[in-house]
RNA sequence: GGCGAGGUAGCUCAGUUGGUAGAGCACACGACUGAAAAUCGUGGUGUCGCCGGUUCGAUUCCGGCCCUCGCCA
């Protein structure tokens, strides 16, 4: 449309714990300084929920203040979510914000969250509630194995690239095969491709891993000071989602177990950081000892 | 001090009828299409408490010592 003209998308992506937020509110105080009206959108898959952002770590009131988020703290933690129902929440704020004359700055997490904001991702089918039901009632009975040798023998393609005890796959994939859809093969992923949506400049923010696992163990002592257990036992109380129950913390918190949460939360940041290397068209930024104000800076000059 | 049990991977432990050892977790790396803060794959990272003896060879057998836990003094 009006791309010509229009700023690309800045997208920051970054581990737990190594700053995502300040530096997007930095920059946003930059960006306006030259005249623009920068908006976030979170492409996180837990921050969604609303009453559970201490534990999740959405943007605080003041930080909401001077950057305004999309896509945070709107859902009820009793629904479930999904990347499907994100995606097209994400284009639509994004574009919104490309329409009224706004930067977006969509500034995430999850990195299958990232690739659907910044691209479209063809997917399959939804899965229906009561076939989703049968097929768990299936792998808990037979065990993975049996229905992954199903799937093999109805899709050898599809079984071939999944491994015989991811349970959450082969659920999937042979939900897509009895509503008559092509379950994922292998090599077939759009997920890596370089183009996207929209023009594009994409930021990582790494760190070294010791002063990252530091600032994970602060955040963890931070959420438990400002009440993240509580939020946790009133969305429990409330009938939390499974989706909403696997933020990080959630059960950990429950039963009051501190160093668990931290443990679960490296291994999600490095699975972050495993993620990080392998998109393509992303400018790596080391944050270990930087402000985000310096960081910002460097931002906003490569996304002029 | 006596008796008993035990010292093996970062942690909890298994094991070797004598041929220098392996599980879980942790950790490192990777995969990833409607559960993705999920789910899964690969990798052992080690003076087998210390010193000596027997032996071709000792983490394993023998002796001594040190440490931990329990019971009794």
């Amino acid at each position: 449309m009006s791309g010509a003209e229009a700023a690309p998308v800045i997208a920051l992506f970054g581990p737990t714990g190594v700053g995502k937020t300040a530096v997007a509110v930095e920059l946003a105080d930059l960006l306006r300084e030259r005249g623009e009206d920068p908006v976030a959108i979170s492409a996180d898959a837990l921050q969604v929920y609303r009453g559970l952002e201490t534990l999740t770590g959405a943007a605080t009131a003041a930080e909401r203040s001077r950057l305004e988020h999309r896509l945070i703290g709107f859902l009820d933690p009793s629904e479930t979510f999904s990347v499907g129902r994100f995606m097209p929440l994400a284009h639509a704020e994004i574009d919104r914000a490309r329409s009224d004359g706004r930067r977006p700055i969509v500034v995430g997490g999850t990195g299958l969250y990232l690739r659907a904001a910044l691209t479209s991702l063809s997917l399959a089918p939804p899965p229906p509630p009561e076939l989703r039901t049968r097929l768990e009632e299936a792998v808990a009975a037979r065990g993975p194995a049996s229905l992954h040798e199903e799937l093999r023998i109805r899709a050898p393609a599809a079984a071939a690239a999944i491994e015989p005890t991811d349970r959450t796959r082969i659920v999937r994939s042979l939900e897509l095969l009895e509503l008559g859809a092509e379950p994922p093969a292998t090599g077939e992923s759009e997920l890596w491709a370089e183009d996207t949506r929209l023009p594009t400049r994409l930021f990582g923010l790494t760190m070294e891993r010791e002063a990252l696992y530091a600032r994970i163990d602060a955040r963890a002592d931070a959420i438990v000071a400002a009440g993240g257990a509580e939020e946790a036992r009133r969305a429990e109380d409330a009938g939390a989602s499974r989706t909403a129950r696997a933020a990080l913390g959630f059960e950990e918190l429950l039963r009051g177990d501190v160093e668990a949460m931290r443990r679960r939360t490296r291994q999600y940041a490095r699975r972050q950081l495993t993620w990080m290397r392998k998109l393509r068209g992303v400018t790596l930024l080391d944050a270990t000892g930087r402000s985000p104000r310096d960081l910002a800076l460097r931002i906003a000059r490569e996304a002029a």
